[in-house]
DNA sequence: GACAATCTTGTTCGCGCTAACATAATTTCA
DNA sequence: TGAAATTATGTTAGCGCGAACAAGATTGTC
């Protein structure tokens, strides 16, 4: 750990300063503060200066004085139930995309519950940020109120929210889990079992499960409560969760899991017990990634523009900061439902 | 969006200052500080009311003018090769967890170019981070620099290193690979193929290949080049590997296929095709996680502490940054074999 | 060549908070 | 009870930069 640094006390070295770029370059530190955020107000001349003084002195400009300077941050802030759930991911990549390299992304996870999301938003707003993504329609009221009252750009993703506290982009699960078991009631499946996570908590199991019922209201056919099952998130969640519905009798003949890997669980657990899909039982799937389309056989099941959603939300950020549209509120990007040989 | 703030201009409210608070309080500013970071400081009394003060003003700290003034910032920095990928998620997530709230994470991807890692430190180093999470273990020659004149903590994890910046934290991806392969040996397997991603720019995958060689030489097996393989990410890419393998002649008795879901996609491929695993081709893979034990067979893995390294990484941030401990360079948190039926 | 229009650079001040150093209020103990 | 130790609060100054305005340099125009 020796010789760490240029000469000063332990660890901590005195950062250099923009005025001892601007001294260098025989300038004012608001020449150098120009030339650095908009080359074209300086003459060639004065910038070759400034980069060679930069060179020289190996200075790094200091945003958080920046920031307090000019009352402007360029940190956007997501917040997502976990980290560890490549859906989410996903989205985030999307933003990180279109955002470029002009603003910088400050995660948090709220662990899946509203006191976690108003403790990250508490957090992002002393941060200061820009703007912020939340994945999640349901809130604390304080975290409500905190975002309306902190004037930044907010978008809700994940469900279509009817009366969103800023923007929101996404797709209506209702009428994703509507199509899908629609879907199913078409080809001629009557017994149609559902699983979700749990959808306490979950505004977006819930919704889902409310479209599943829907369908089945559209189609006439009665709900067999013991059809509606909540798993755990996970292969196993949706394993379990098929044995569970292959163990009642009469067996549904279908099967429509929609959270995390639930559908996928549930195929390989038929593909180990030897049931035929969709033979035995049809599986139906939300999520649309690589796996679905390479386990045996392909599932069908639900695309949603994860990507796309977060993307779409660092555009639409950037149009509120840089320019002054007036952007849509509520965007819904839809669903897909993607056919396969597993229904 | 009307309605939005309590009466100022355009979107942007004027946030409430400290001084207000203190005002309201009946206290100076510098008690509201002390009051907001060490409560143990100020009086019950004093404390209620700044409390109260802070409630009805809906007071909101500005980090930036804090960052500012004491010269320290509560943000950790963290650069993956990309956020897609879960398994750098579940290192993130264990960053999360061991900083807690006390520190903000922020997360930028490299797009797995030495470049984009640069500029990402740049970008965390303007922001004036108190530390930096790298998952990568080569850098460009200034991104070294730069991170050695900061004179921030710096964690490198994914690969260990043997003289790192600062601080390592990982697992040997050749000891690994090595292990993998003596374990094929192990079980009478001689010809034995290899697949990882581009070893080119991914330091991580040529450890392994060496790894894999090492093991070969070790048994005294000869190298057959065609039996090593590149391959790109996902599940369709470890399928194709497999069937270039299989079409080889003779045909190898096992493969070992490293990184991302490589031996997954192989495995699915066998199913497809009707290999029987392991008799017409055993198959092990890496990064171990609940989707190996679903398959069938059941994959054996090497499993790496993926969440592990983060936890660890935040609370050795920790100790830097709070505490004065000179916590060790290297930290080798090791792998594990995990034997299913597929080997 | 005088005047306006433009482009380029400089000066002053303050963003909102905290470090460092007072000072005032309270406690401790001989 | 009074001086020293301790605790609670206040005062001053400045973190490093950018907004706002001012002024100087350059160009264009008739």
């Amino acid at each position: 750990m020796a010789g760490r640094n240029t000469g000063d006390a332990a660890g901590g070295r005195s950062a250099v300063r923009m005025a001892e770029v601007a001294a260098l370059a025989g300038v004012s530190t608001m020449t150098v503060s120009r030339a650095l955020r908009d080359p074209s107000t300086v003459t060639d001349g004065t910038m070759r200066r400034i980069r060679s003084a930069i060179d020289a002195t190996g200075y790094v400009p200091n945003r958080i004085a920046g920031s307090l300077a000019s009352r402007r941050s360029n940190i956007v802030g997501v917040i997502v139930p976990s980290l560890r759930n490549s859906l989410f991911a996903e989205t985030i990549q999307g933003i990180a995309d279109a955002l470029g390299s002009a603003y910088d992304l400050m995660i948090a996870n709220s662990g899946y519950s509203l006191p976690g999301e108003e403790t990250a938003i508490r957090a992002f707003l002393a941060q200061r940020v820009c703007g912020i993504v939340l994945h999640n329609a349901r809130h604390t009221r304080e975290s409500t109120d905190l975002l309306r009252e902190a004037g930044i750009p907010c978008i809700e993703t994940g469900n279509l929210v009817s009366r969103p506290i800023d923007m929101t982009i996404g797709f209506s699960n209702r009428e994703a889990a509507r199509a899908m078991t629609a879907h199913l009631v078409a080809r001629h499946y009557r017994r149609i079992g559902f699983v979700s996570l749990p959808v306490r908590e979950n505004d977006r199991a819930a919704e889902r499960r409310a479209g599943y019922l829907a369908a089945l209201a559209e189609a006439g056919i009665e709900v067999d409560p013991s059809l509606v099952l909540e798993s755990p998130p996970g292969l196993r969640g949706g394993a379990e969760a098929l044995v569970t519905l292959m163990a009642l009798s009469p067996r549904p003949e279908a099967a429509f899991l929609t959270g995390d890997v639930l559908a996928v669980g549930a195929l390989l657990e038929a593909n180990r017990r030897g049931w035929s899909v969709p033979g035995d039982i049809a599986i139906a799937g939300s999520d649309d990634n690589e796996l679905h389309s390479q386990v045996s056989p392909p599932l069908t099941s639900l695309r949603f523009p994860r990507y796309e959603i977060g993307r779409l939300a660092g555009v639409m950020l950037l149009e509120r900061l840089q320019g002054n549209t007036r952007a849509p509120a509520i965007v819904d990007l839809g669903f897909e439902i993607v056919e396969r040989a597993s229904v």
